[in-house]
DNA sequence: ATTGGTGCAAATGCTTTGCATCCCG
DNA sequence: CGGGATGCAAAGCATTTGCACCAAT
């Protein structure tokens, strides 16, 4: 899947141009996602990350997130017909609020956990659970700044 | 994007082979739908559809739930990392409870309005919300069917 | 005959993966 | 030196879109 290939379909080696190497880029996202305390897109690590360390690729972003999760230290927020965000895990249990104009996602405190645990139909196993919040965010009610 | 293109890159008319056709798909969709009675994702959607109406095809199924939503006779089911899922709106209001082990959603009854308002910070406006239950349905759990 | 719905396939966009290379120990 | 991490590009999928054709009016 890499380098030019010759008349054969083999790889030409060599033929890939040297990249700036960064190393420890998993700390540069995380740092990115820490400092955005709230839910981002692949795409929007990607851009942050890029500020910091340039040349830093879709790829790894993706790794990053994939290894992160199965550690258990990044968690996925899922919004209908959007995107998957994730946000570092461990921080106090919280849930979410997007606002519809801006498409941005908040941290909200508070969970109203005893009442989920009553919705738990017969039969089934509650383990966890998400909530979010739709409506306008501050910004986008017209509020002054 | 259709038919055959001569070597001036003009389509040549009549060089794709007749595809059965069948209207009205929508009737199909929207019935695949509700006798599910829970979210399903496009996928599943086009397997059962397919099952009443051979040829079918997956344009047919997106164009529809876009006309669907846009209506608000359909809603979309958004789950963390996963495609999302729509369901026929207008059903009493409810939330969802996904299953780990089968990756199922199914409709719970029930919603703590209430508290969920209390959770809204300051200076945000509350529309609507959305709340996912997660762990295991009850043939996932063992037991005898 | 006209209008809208539809199948097909190409196009688009996001995510994953193969590979060679580079960093660090 | 060797193993793991990374950039790049191709591959893999899901979704959207262009177009011609069919169906119902």
């Amino acid at each position: 899947m890499n380098g030019e290939k010759n008349h054969f379909g083999e790889t030409v080696p060599g033929t890939r141009p040297r990249a700036r190497r960064r190393t420890r880029q998993r700390s540069v996202i995380q740092r990115v996602l820490l400092e955005a305390n709230r839910p981002l897109s692949p795409q929007a690590i990607l851009l942050a990350a890029q500020a910091m360390a340039p040349g830093l690729g879709i790829a790894t972003v993706y790794r990053t997130i994939h290894t992160m999760m199965t550690e258990g230290t990044l968690v996925a927020v899922g919004i209908p017909g959007e995107a998957a965000r994730y946000e570092i895990s461990g921080k106090e249990h919280h849930h979410h609020f997007q606002c519809r104009e801006c498409d941005a996602v908040f941290d909200i405190q508070g969970c109203p956990t005893d009442d989920l645990a009553k919705l738990t139909p017969k039969g089934f196993r509650l383990e966890s659970h998400q909530v979010v919040l739709y409506g306008v965010c501050p910004p986008c009610t017209g509020m002054p700044s």
